[in-house]
DNA sequence: CGCACCATTGAGTAAAATCAACCTATGTGG
DNA sequence: CCACATAGGTTGATTTTACTCAATGGTGCG
């Protein structure tokens, strides 16, 4: 199954029928390499695009060279619905790494969500956990220390691949730079390379070559960043891997870091 | 008219027919005082809100007791089309003066939605501006400095009002202590109240008696806090007042701090 | 009047930025 | 295979920005 459909597995449950309009779709699939632009600021907008696989961010830039990244863009993300508003847009998506990325017109991605309710209510979530995520990014940036902020953003990144990927690894390969996580975070990267190093110091994370970033102990690592998964709204929990418990839809779930 | 059919009428323009659906609603007007909770965090969401009058908050606390405005809803902002998601509110929504407010139930919302394409489409336009309303805040909070960012926001303040209420006022009554500048903006209100005393030295504002805020010169005060109006989406500008000029849809705009 | 709430101001401190040097991988061309 | 260039990461010294703590004063209100 795509990451894609695992992705909006985590809100809903559809059957193949369900799928049916969807997968019908006329798209195409584009390869974009690190570096390449997905959406340059002031480009009219007229598709729908779908990560499949890499990683993309989504940035301003301003007038002095200032760069700040909005949000991270994963495999199963979609983006942007609010082409279907007929806009510009207001910000650039780069990819970062290579990645594939499914395109789709808007106006044929509109009849699809016209013709059928469970599909749109399948990607309001994904328009309204976009949403919050950037919310979540505003209280991180605005009211936590830098320690606080980079805790949180790897816990919200590593949860984010595993609900898109049914993986559950503590062992994240986060292909981000220090100047990504400063831009990210409202931070320089100075700043980023010391307080990472003093959590390798203090035993939160390990660092391994080629950007492989382990999170040692998820809950000492959630307390310290005040990272709770509600924002998420993810309404049930379903991993693949060795010795993982699945979770049924309407099970009551831990609040931290799960 | 009123100041949400004003404010959607930023972006399309709709005739009285294409109105009837919304007319039709089935709705309740509600009033709530300062300090009032219009939404608590954990509440299950099943209404559409739209503020007719008054001012109001959306924020999150952390546990410690920092709190974190995410955004400030004013008259003619439509909230939360994430209660057509059916889920429960990560954040909170709280009247900081006396609100007047319309509400609608979800699901006849959603019905309303369905039988019209252009109210459809009006209210989309209304979600997107309110998500890039929130991505200018995180640019705003995570690179810029604290004049730019008070600016900034007074500036995108003005604007909005100006769109719902037609009035080209430069004089904003500005209902927020220091410490809900502060708390919008990554701050604390001392340095807030530092900021704004070294902004009214420079002559870029002035403050009369309850939180009237002149801004001196528009154009200057943009360029310093390098606003711009781009990200609110709006396609043409209408301004009812003595020697104003009305722009027509599709005229071209500028982009500073019109 | 006395209380609550808010804004302001001063003095000292802390967090993060800046400037700059240096180190290590990786990749390139001779 | 080596010389060199580039990009990213780290570390030290110093400065800047904003925070903290604390006192003071105004305003509105019962």
């Amino acid at each position: 199954m795509s990451v894609f459909k695992k992705r909006l597995g985590q809100y809903v449950t559809l059957d193949d029928e369900e799928w049916g309009p969807f997968d019908a779709l006329d798209h195409k699939e584009q390869v974009f390499l690190a570096g390449d632009d997905i959406v340059r600021a002031g480009d009219a907008i007229r598709h729908v695009f779908i990560v499949m696989e890499g990683w993309a961010i989504r940035y301003r830039l301003l007038e002095d060279g200032r760069r700040q990244i909005v949000n991270f863009m994963l495999p199963g993300d979609v983006f942007d619905l609010q082409s279907l508003a007929d806009l510009k847009a207001d910000h650039s998506l780069t990819a970062i790494t290579e990645c594939k990325v499914l395109v789709i017109a808007s106006d044929v991605f509109v009849d699809m969500l016209q013709c059928s309710a469970s599909l749109a209510s399948a990607f309001w979530w994904s328009a309204v956990q976009e949403e919050s995520i950037l919310r979540e990014q505003i209280v991180r940036i605005g009211r936590r220390s830098a320690r606080e902020r980079i805790g949180h953003l790897l816990l919200e990144l590593q949860r984010r691949f595993v609900g898109a990927t049914g993986l559950d690894v503590e062992r994240l390969t986060v292909p981000l730079t220090r100047a990504d996580i400063a831009d990210a975070l409202g931070l320089t990267p100075v700043h980023v390379s010391r307080t990472m190093s003093a959590m390798r110091r203090a035993d939160l994370i390990t660092e391994g070559r080629g950007g492989e970033i382990t999170i040692v102990d998820r809950n000492k690592l959630a307390r310290l960043s005040h990272f709770d998964t509600d924002y998420l709204h993810l309404k049930k929990l379903q991993i693949i891997g060795a010795g993982r418990r699945v979770m049924e839809p309407g099970e009551p779930q831990r609040g931290l870091a799960d």
